[in-house]
DNA sequence: TCATTATTACAAGACTTCTTGAACTATCCA
DNA sequence: TGGATAGTTCAAGAAGTCTTGTAATAATGA
């Protein structure tokens, strides 16, 4: 991963709003209507820094009807080991 | 750690010149000087981001003589563990 | 089909952070 | 003391991100 790379994966999770979707899908699987109710935030605005997660490789979601469900991506804790400093690894 | 103090961590973090540092940094302690030689950044800007990270608690700093030495704070790997979420342990 | 609900996309403004340049403090050495 | 060097601080502008409002897309059920 380049420094480019490691900078998006670290600015993904620097906001409060993302790092709370992430606290929530911690546990388990949620869908978007769950977030949205545990939330108070705009539907818009829940859209938008889900993508930006959804970007960074750090979640995954699965269509199902009129909704989707979100969940922590398989692999979000490589991702962010590797985004880390050698010395710092959570 | 509350979400506020978290963001903080995680924005320290998610920047190229201060990840940078970090990685300088992770092998072993090195002066202000020798990041200042290795990074091409003019003095100031190597300045402010060492501050960021010094507020954030990632590094520290002891003075010798003219120079800075800095290294990564002992509990630095507690405090981004602290800030990330839970699933998500680096 | 039509209305409703869930979600996304886009553009404009607000806000924060980064970067630059100049001035300032502290240390070292002649 | 005086000059040079290392590092910091401050203010202003540039750049990027977040937020809001509006419009659009997709799925459900009458």
């Amino acid at each position: 991963m380049n420094l480019e790379e490691r900078v998006d994966v670290l600015k993904a999770l620097a906001d409060p709003y993302r790092l709370q979707i992430l606290d929530i899908l911690s546990p388990e699987i949620r869908c978007n209507c769950h977030l949205q109710d545990q939330m108070d935030i705009a539907p818009n605005l829940l859209s938008y820094h889900l993508k930006v997660l959804r970007k960074a490789g750090l979640i995954v979601g699965t269509k199902r009807g009129r909704w989707i469900d979100y969940a922590i991506a398989p692999d979000a804790s490589e991702i962010v080991a590797g985004a880390l400093p050698g010395r710092i690894s959570g």
